[in-house]
DNA sequence: GCATTAACCACAG
DNA sequence: CTGTGGTTAATGC
């Protein structure tokens, strides 16, 4: 199977791992083919594998109290679960496919002594987690001090940016969701969303965005 | 008080 | 699933 190798190209930690580990990894990994909306890990479950997903979209969303809560989009290649499997038994959190999407689970044993042999690869798993640590403070102070038409404008710059990379993209969560990951309502998502349309700042039909005046969203972001 | 913001409800498409 | 309108509550001049 030459599945991590092919893997090595893709993660910057795979990358670091010598012919004999990447073996050994292969040997101790799957990869399964999602569809959207399928589930990847499930909030309360015990978790035993690291998921290393390969390409695809994922959202990372936990049941609240009051409802549920997106945490985060993953863009593949990413590793998922590393936090909840090592810092907990049980999962904290659910992963669902937003696209269709490629993935691997990689049993734990076989993650965990690969992280205490080779230093390299350890080393660049916890930029990942580090990296995934100071995006969310800036989400959770987003959240917290941004208002609306703030919350809703910088989710899409993190769209268009972060994850298709382009002015012109289609949203792939419903008007609820990005409510849930920006947490408002769905009924302020639709307003907001229409008020940027008709500033001529945003173009949308459906789940097609267009971002017209990128300045004057990045305006809007920033100033809360 | 008055304005702004946003959630909740309801209803239509 | 979405978009909109009305209502209501909280907050800040």
């Amino acid at each position: 199977m030459d599945l991590c190798s092919y893997c090595k190209k893709k993660s910057k930690a795979t990358g670091k791992l010598d012919q004999n580990e990447l073996e050994k990894l292969g040997q101790n990994c799957n990869q399964v083919e999602f569809k959207k909306g399928e589930k990847i890990m499930i909030q309360d479950a015990l978790s035993y594998s690291i998921v290393f997903v390969r390409k695809g979209l994922v959202k990372i969303h936990a049941m609240g109290p009051e409802k549920e809560q997106i945490l985060r989009i993953v863009k593949g290649p990413a590793y998922l679960g590393i936090p909840t499997t090592i810092g907990a038994k049980i999962n904290q959190y659910s992963a669902t496919t937003i696209s269709k999407t490629f993935a691997c689970f990689i049993g734990f044993d076989v993650f965990k002594d690969i992280i205490k042999n080779n230093g390299q690869f350890a080393f660049e798993i916890i930029v990942e987690l580090c990296k995934n640590e100071l995006q969310f403070y800036k989400k959770c102070i987003n959240q917290v001090q941004k208002q609306g038409p703030g919350k809703i404008a910088e989710a899409l710059l993190y769209f268009s940016e972060k994850i298709f990379d382009n002015q012109n993209f289609s949203l792939p969560l419903t008007r609820n969701e990005l409510g849930d990951l920006t947490c408002t309502s769905r009924e302020t998502v639709s307003r907001i969303l229409s008020d940027f349309s008709k500033s001529n700042i945003i173009n949308v039909n459906k789940t097609k965005i267009s971002i017209l005046d990128k300045k004057q969203l990045e305006n809007i972001s920033k100033m809360g």
